[in-house]
DNA sequence: CGCATATCCTGACCGC
DNA sequence: TGCGGTCAGGATATGC
């Protein structure tokens, strides 16, 4: 399940592979993958062709590539969503194709391909404009931050706050935030609208570091809570980006370039069961928004106002 | 409007 | 060996 390290990881093999290359033509393979993109795939299309890949950005759970023309600005992205399951690879024309297929990107220096392929379809790709934004400056993190595109953003990145990884991100203003929602503090992990990049994992490792318990209410979050609560997702997304990143030296952008974060270091996600590395009592996994939620009944208690 | 839930999707896995 | 049921969850449409 990419989150933010996954995406970063992708980032990285896109802007080392693709980067200033020219789109000769695009096929998209499956009508689901152009769902967002309005106008259709054939307006996607005609919207890439001759572009240049000016730069790899990154907020949150979404990649763009900017795309630029012959002068050198770019008015429009093309943004990628992997989804559940969306992998982007670079690969040679002759390669056989995936089983998941669902867009194809081809160059004009006649070098590897560009591949997006996604099993569950939950992924997606649009061409969009990129708009100023309220909370202005860089975009988020891209190769080029001082580039004119950089301080836009892709129209269905507009609303996305910014990720614990941003140097923007204002701690102090997340942990305003947070106190004036009525919600659950794992809930509001997950609204992309409050921070980004979390998804189940890394909201249920975070919330373990900082010891808090996932349904503890938002409205009585001290400062220093939600200052532990970003350290902990600090602590973990860098050192899943520090397991994945060793990876991307290769031809080959892959979203598993973090599974080996996840072999040996998950603290409680999908640990159920076995002992809490801290203190040693089982792990224990919940039924929470029609998913799970593992966490340590020991060293996070559940509190009695909580909010589920 | 704020918040919560239903929905999209496919393959791995499990019990029978 | 097959078959039905369950599980995985990011983002959004919807409903209250």
């Amino acid at each position: 399940m990419p989150e933010l390290p996954e995406v970063e990881v992708v980032r990285r093999g896109v802007a080392r592979w693709v980067v200033g290359r020219t789109v000769r033509e695009v096929d998209f393979l499956h009508p689901r993958v152009t769902r967002r993109h309005l106008a259709g795939p054939q307006d996607a299309v005609a919207r890439t062709r001759g572009l240049v890949v000016a730069d790899a950005v990154r907020r949150g759970k979404y990649l763009w590539l900017p795309l630029a023309t012959a002068g050198g600005d770019a008015d429009e992205a093309l943004v990628v969503h992997l989804g559940m399951s969306g992998q982007l690879l670079v690969e040679r024309a002759d390669a056989p194709a995936e089983k998941h297929l669902r867009a194809l990107w081809r160059f004009t220096d006649g070098g590897e391909d560009l591949r997006f392929v996604d099993q569950r379809t939950f992924g997606g790709i649009a061409v969009v404009p990129l708009v100023a934004t309220p909370d202005g400056g860089p975009g988020g993190l891209g190769e080029s931050p001082d580039a004119a595109w950089a301080h836009r953003l892709p129209v269905p990145v507009a609303h996305i706050a910014r990720d614990p990884l941003d140097p923007a991100f204002d701690d102090a203003a997340f942990a305003r935030r947070l106190r004036e929602r009525s919600t659950g503090l794992k809930r509001a992990l997950l609204d992309q609208s409050l921070v980004s990049g979390v998804g189940n994992i890394y909201a249920d490792e975070a919330l373990w570091r900082a010891r808090l318990h996932y349904a503890r209410p938002t409205r009585s979050t001290t400062r220093a809570q939600a200052d532990a609560v970003l350290a902990g997702l600090r602590e973990v997304m860098t050192a899943a980006l520090a397991a994945g990143g060793t990876s991307f030296d290769s031809l080959y952008v892959n979203v598993n370039g973090a599974s080996g974060y996840f072999d040996r270091s998950l603290a409680v996600y999908g640990q159920g069961g076995r002992p809490c590395p801290r203190c040693g009592t089982p792990v224990r996994r919940d039924a929470f928004m029609n998913r799970s939620s593992f966490s340590c009944p020991r060293c996070q208690p559940v509190p009695r106002s909580a909010h589920w």
